[in-house]
DNA sequence: CAAAATGGTTACCTCCATGTAACTTAAGCA
DNA sequence: TGCTTAAGTTACATGGAGGTAACCATTTTG
């Protein structure tokens, strides 16, 4: 029973999908613009009001945060309540469809944290084979 | 029984180490920028060399292709093997590392591919009630 | 009276990710 | 002779992501 590309997942047969596909792309610029994780993460612990978000999501500015906002909302992730106060009290929380995104970020930080140490050491290995051939430069490691 | 924030994941509580954490920033800046995920999910499928690879990955340039793959060479997701012929052949692949990020990326390839429509139709009733206050100009849906 | 707070919007600036195109080396081929 | 190939590197140009700061309306607090 020769099978010469054994372990591979089966899924990815079905991943280069991915490849004209538009709708993937955007959700994966999402994932990897700077603050949308954050926020998703922040309100997956649960529902906050605007300051209180920007509070906890360490050093975005006002306008990001709405810009983060909108761009989740507007893909159906995030819902957002305002209640006409004086001051405007504007509540955001995760969707149900919000909430299933979780378990994905999830496995991925997940990934990231369990192989840290590998990573790191596959990049001080890396650099110090090519000190001189500098790639655009990351601060030394960890 | 009264337990108010009920089927949140119990990995959230978790997920915040992620503020402080510079090197999660990195991995999800890889995961979102142009071209990353396609390659992995290509060398996924099979080792390829140069020019294959660029082949498969439609439309990238020579010069983001080695940049992209020395930053994945770098983390350690992905191997070089060069043989000194000529024309020089060089050979990439995934390595352990690397194959271990295909499934978290399998999961969140599935969860858009699971509710791209659902995105789509939350897309065009956020856009229909919002008509005035344009976001950064989508082409429309789907 | 002035400052603070809430939830934004708008204008402006900068840096970096990405794209384009030319150049390289050494051999094979017509 | 000169074109092609493989696997890059280098220089240059540009759009857009992201940052900073000012401004808005209204009410409460000092």
């Amino acid at each position: 029973m020769d099978h010469t590309m054994s372990h591979r997942l089966e899924d990815i047969r079905q991943l280069p999908m991915l490849e004209d596909c538009t709708i993937t792309r955007q959700i994966l610029d999402r994932v990897g613009d700077k603050w949308s994780v954050l926020i998703i993460v922040n309100l997956g612990v649960e529902s906050l009001r605007f300051k209180e978000l920007q509070r906890r999501s360490g050093g975005i500015s006002q306008r990001m945060l709405t810009q983060t906002l909108r761009h989740l909302e507007r893909d159906g992730l995030v819902w957002r309540k305002a209640t006409p106060t004086v001051p405007l009290t504007v509540e955001y929380g995760l969707t149900k469809l919000g909430e299933s995104l979780l378990q994905p970020l999830a496995s991925l930080v997940e990934w990231v944290n369990g192989n840290r140490g590998e990573i790191a050491k596959a990049r001080s290995g890396y650099d110090s084979d090519h000190q001189d051939t500098e790639l655009a430069g990351y601060p030394a490691v960890e």
